[in-house]
DNA sequence: CTAAAGGGTAGAGTATGCTCTAGGGTCAAT
DNA sequence: ATTGACCCTAGAGCATACTCTACCCTTTAG
């Protein structure tokens, strides 16, 4: 498929779809005759995750690593292993931080729900 | 306490403890006659508050916001809570995507280590 | 053949979040 | 009174991650 097509399937625009081949997120993009890039259809997965682990905090080249290690070619599986092992603790330390959040924004939630309770009963 | 104790106890640089006060993050800082800020213990906890939030991947304004609402005083209460339950919403749907990323860092772990095995029995 | 639609590159511009520098005032100790 | 350790502001500079523009080539429909 063309860029428009990826564009349009994975709500990343072709400016985006362009730097993320430059910043060697896509790796391996095949191009047509007219030099035009003909995308798989595993790349509109490959952009998806990128999209999902990038709204998670991940920074570009944190996920260039890890899909890097994932296609198992680039670095050894040992080290790839490694890699995941690491990624996979902060995500979890995370995880135990965000549960936190949730719970301290649960708890004002319904402090200011009672405060405007409140406010409507003495005027 | 002045600027350097705060930088001390938080981590975190007086041009960036600055460039917060400037975003609205740290509100009310005091100054002394000599135009010197004048931190309470309460920056401290407020600026490391600061620092998690921001590492968990929310952006300056959206803390901003939310510590205005804490404080209940820059916007009303109910508006305040919808708030926190919008903001809850998010982090509990990133702990969900979270513990997905988890899981298949774990199962890649798995794969690569294997992988690794493999390697040192078929040289 | 030509115009419109789509593709390409290079590079400028923008937003965010720092990080640092220049230039200058304050204060405590000598 | 001067030195050294602080503090101040304003603004430049930088990294990341886009976002957009200029300019040019290719393909397809009329």
């Amino acid at each position: 498929m063309q860029i428009a097509e990826l564009e349009q399937r994975t709500g990343v625009s072709r400016h985006t779809l362009r730097y993320y081949e430059k910043a060697g997120l896509l790796q391996e993009v095949e191009r047509r005759g007219n030099n035009y890039r003909d995308y798989t259809d595993k790349a509109v997965e490959r952009v998806i995750m990128v999209r999902q682990l990038k709204t998670l905090g991940f920074a570009l080249r944190e996920i260039r690593d890890v899909l890097d290690a994932l296609r198992s070619n680039s670095i050894d599986c040992e080290q790839g292993a490694r890699l995941m092992a690491e990624k996979r603790l902060e995500v979890n330390q995370r995880i135990a931080e965000l549960k936190e959040v949730s719970i301290m924004l649960g708890r004002e939630q319904m402090r200011l729900e009672a405060s405007a309770a409140a406010c409507r009963e003495t005027p």
